[in-house]
DNA sequence: GTGAAAGCGCTAACAT
DNA sequence: ATGTTAGCGCTTTCAC
């Protein structure tokens, strides 16, 4: 069936001023900086703009001033904790200041970001946050001759284009390792979802076979072959553990990778940390409730959201970078009983 | 090099235009319908555009055109795998067709959509996506004189402002109580994330309800304070089996709810489904894998933002909404062994 | 404090 | 097929 609809005429700035009495100058100065425009007109023109429900065409706004209220964001995927979470605080602190975040999700995918960017920076936007330091040469040339204000974020350790706010997931890695050495264990392996997906996991992947084999243990690696999937690793740790019967800990490259751990640990009636000890990635909220409770890092999600925020608004305000503009968040590793 | 200009300064169509010898509308039109220029001007404008790095200017295009690619989208949070998984999927269909994704979320509070909305509709969008039904009514005349096409998702069974893409989650509720019905529980509970936040929640329950006691059975519920919270909900569990030793079988508002259930009934040493029968709704990845597998409910994330997509580009295209304007991709129920 | 006028960078009639 | 011209709705000098 089809609809007709009218084709509703919006309401302008002129047309608001006209009902005020008022030229369409003094709107625009009300609307940007109310106190500069006499009590009584302005009493006046926000009669109007209720009267007639005048909304500001920001498109119009945007060209007129040559600067927009746009803010890039380039995640990995959306359907993610991890980034959601930055997003979600990101999006809060933002918009409060007036902001608007337009954001792109490449889906892992490389040449995805290359056009996300080019998207986003048709908006003129007034900065851009990219998620880690792996860009493909045409984006770097897209973004070598502009000036607007980027924040690379979720990791840390490289030069990164213009601001850095993230963590070192290479010593998130170490940090676990460490505390297993602490514990004892020597024969470990470190199950992953694909490196080739999220280049971070590599990262603590590295930092955790490092710290291990430095102290003289052996780390067996095992990489899903996608996303995050309980079914898989259950699979995969079955394999791991026929093949490498004396391993004692296992490391995983997220929460949810250690979740399906765990329940084929019990499935198989492996003691959990006697047989085998498991370490997450994520710090998520159920690892509080696991039986038993698991052992996870804790990364600054919502810590990074803020500092992208603080560092970008001050950019934008006064045009400096704060003293750190290259900013380690640190993680946190949360002891519990699965290790 | 022709000329040399600032980095910061962006390259207009009119370089392009003065670059590759031709006149600005040219440009513009090799932009837009490339196959409206001659081939030798094409290819003098392309390495122009190449050669400056040009890049369109979207705020110009939409204020000239007087539309916009954007299109403005309102869930709840994107920090939850409903909405996240629907939002990937409509990001990607539109994108593919040219449209550009301007999201808000409104934290569960509905002043905060009436805010959203206003800023969404401030870009001239090209549509309008809403989740459910309920909008304050400053809201509704926000949008009442105004012509963008609406979608309302994630719900089904009540009018909507436009079309309505979702399904009816009263019947996934008495989808859940069949089920059980069917094994013989009679006496049951509902845990929950909290109403207030989560109003598709209270449908659910509802439906569950009247389903169980329309059978002579009995429906106990606990409300979380917020959202899905395992420590919680293992608490509640306690306390609501302490109370109400009778119970045998549990139905849970999504599955982290079921996840924390399991988790307590482990700890205490109630076997599932034995002592105690668990169902989730979401069936996310993991319920395949718990011990025992979980019982949950599949709705149509990805589904639905497919159909969003479908029907906006639909009208978008020759202003028409198909057949099925309103549509109600229902639930499937997966049953495994925690039932 | 207020208004007139000149754009912002593009699109879309229309003319050629 | 290409160019000319007149806006789109706002911001921003700059007079008054």
């Amino acid at each position: 069936m089809a609809r007709r609809r009218r084709s509703s005429q919006r309401v302008t700035m002129g047309e608001v001023a006209q009902l005020a009495d008022v030229s369409p100058s003094t709107v625009s100065l009300y609307m940007r900086r109310p106190d500069e425009v006499s009590p009584r007109r302005a009493e006046k023109i926000q009669s109007a703009i209720d009267r007639l429900g005048y909304l500001p065409n920001t498109m119009a706004g945007g060209l007129a001033s040559s600067r927009s209220n746009v803010i890039g964001v380039i995640v990995p995927t959306i359907t993610n904790s991890f980034f959601s979470a930055t997003l979600e605080t990101l999006e809060r602190h933002l918009r409060s200041a007036g902001y608007q975040l337009l954001i792109g999700n490449t889906e892992f995918d490389e040449s995805r970001e290359e056009e996300l960017i080019r998207s986003v920076m048709s908006w003129n936007p007034a900065g851009l946050v990219l998620t880690g330091f792996l860009h493909s040469r045409k984006s770097l040339s897209l973004l070598a001759n502009s000036d607007t204000p980027i924040v690379e974020m979720w990791d840390y350790g490289r030069p990164g284009l213009d601001m850095v706010v993230g963590f070192s997931h290479h010593a998130s890695g170490r940090l676990v390792a460490e505390h297993m050495l602490g514990r004892g264990y020597r024969r470990t392996a470190f199950i992953s979802t694909n490196f080739q997906r999220d280049v971070r996991a590599g990262d603590r992947y590295l930092g955790f076979r490092e710290t291990i084999e430095a102290a003289g243990g052996r780390v067996v690696l095992r990489q899903l072959s996608g996303r995050s999937d309980t079914a898989e690793t259950g699979r995969l740790l079955g394999e791991l553990i026929a093949e490498n019967p004396g391993i004692e800990a296992i490391c995983c490259s997220n929460d949810m990778v250690a979740l399906g751990v765990m329940f084929e640990c019990q499935r198989q009636g492996w003691p959990i940390p006697d047989r085998l000890a498991v370490a997450g990635f994520g710090n998520q909220d159920f690892t509080a409730s696991t039986v038993p409770p698991m052992t996870s890092v804790e990364p600054p999600r919502q810590e990074i959201g803020r500092h992208v925020a603080r560092l970008l608004m001050a950019r934008l305000r006064d045009g400096t970078t704060p003293q750190e503009g290259n900013l380690d968040l640190g993680v946190e590793l949360v002891v519990r009983e699965s290790t």
